[in-house]
DNA sequence: CGCAGGTTTGACTTCACTCAATCGGCGTGG
DNA sequence: CCACGCCGATTGAGTGAAGTCAAACCTGCG
């Protein structure tokens, strides 16, 4: 049970997931900069840390899909971002996470001390940097998302949206990891909308679907007009 | 003109604002550190920097208000923070500006050469350290206001950003620096809809006005309420 | 005092939301 | 292997909140 004891001596990273054999207790964050890291699975839709609760850890995304979001009091929710396989998330400049994250798909997450990643940025320059750079772009992709929350129409989102998804698919072809109420919460839409929205690029050839997963974007330029 | 040579050398700071003179040729830019710098005057409306042009510098609010904002092809602006005397801005993660700032008032500002503050980050880890805090901080701020651009109405936007400015103001008094255009920009709205939320606050008894930029809040507990 | 800009107000429209019914795909169990 | 049931997604009808267009109103300034 070397592994529990390990769990325990780190604080604990949250009431949920499970711990994970995990290669060699270092995971490469970026730009070539490895940390002392363990790996956890969580399920579909299970929390991986909440709001308000002390931000002891920085998480990486092996594989799955992580949304981090805030809610208010009656209920309505913003996705703030998803992050992806390579994903880094989590960090955080207080003491405190800011945001909730969750599983949206089952994932294999590998996390590392942000003591230690701040011990290792105190003594690497290289680190420190690609510290600084994670939180940058994080800003900067944070930035254009409120473009399309404050000025953009329902199709334009969600054109926007996939856009965004198809970036790393060649053939033009993706499946959906989220569920529409994740991708409403994540446009500021309703489902509803979601699905007159794709609906309607499907109508206007731009792209096919089967089944509400699966989706073929057929005319990529259009996909980025609609986005303006 | 010693300091026109200066500019130059500096390699341009873009097309407006003028060279001022100042202090000792530093800027504490945060936590202590400091860089050396030159200040700059910017009138009301002015560019500082555009959309896509190089990020040689970065920039720190000495006096007056700043915005910075993408725009869509037809013109549809988001403003997408607005920075008061003491905040830093333009730290990018790329070689390029990825948003556009101006000055909403007269300001004057600290300019210091990004590569001087990369060079002190890569020998002073405090240095490194508070770029990164600023950089998570500004991503914090951008998350909040997702929520509020993604989820709120529109008197609960109107609300938010009244009681983000009177934060600070002890008495409840504030004077907004900038025009209902702006703020429906960085709400979200409209000009119309965001003098409609106003009216509607005034008549609930949450403000009180004296003319377009005066704004007294009188139940600030009232004004929370209404962001949920 | 009068002009010009920005702001407020009003009437009407539009887009997205709500509520409700139907559809479809997936997984389970017969 | 197929039928059924369930959950998520789609579709439709009606409503409502914010947008648009236009007019009137301040207010600060020449």
């Amino acid at each position: 049970m070397r592994s529990y004891e390990s769990h325990a001596e780190l604080g604990g990273a949250g009431i949920g997931g499970r711990l994970a054999p995990f290669a060699d207790g270092l995971v490469a964050l970026s730009l070539g900069v490895t940390a002392p890291a363990f790996a956890m699975v969580f399920d579909r839709n299970e929390e991986i840390y909440g709001e308000q609760e002390a931000a002891d850890f920085v998480y990486k995304v092996i594989s799955g899909v992580v949304r981090t979001y805030r809610m208010l009091n009656d209920g309505r929710r913003q996705i703030v971002a998803f992050y992806y396989a390579g994903d880094v998330f989590g960090l955080e400049a207080g003491e405190l996470h800011s945001y909730c994250a969750e599983a949206v798909t089952e994932c294999r997450i590998a996390l590392t001390r942000r003591r230690g990643l701040e011990r290792i940025a105190n003594e690497d320059v290289a680190a420190a940097r690609m510290l600084w750079g994670l939180a940058v772009r994080d800003a900067q992709r944070l930035g254009e998302h409120m473009l399309l929350l404050g000025r953009k129409g329902a199709v334009e989102r969600v054109a926007g949206f996939l856009h965004q998804l198809v970036g790393h698919s060649p053939n033009g072809r993706l499946k959906l990891p989220m569920s529409r109420i994740d991708i409403a919460d994540y446009l500021g839409l309703t489902i509803e909308s979601v699905s007159r929205s794709m609906t309607r690029l499907e109508r206007d050839g731009v792209i096919a679907m089967a089944g509400a997963r699966n989706v073929e974007v057929r005319d990529r330029v259009a996909l980025e007009s609609y986005e303006d």
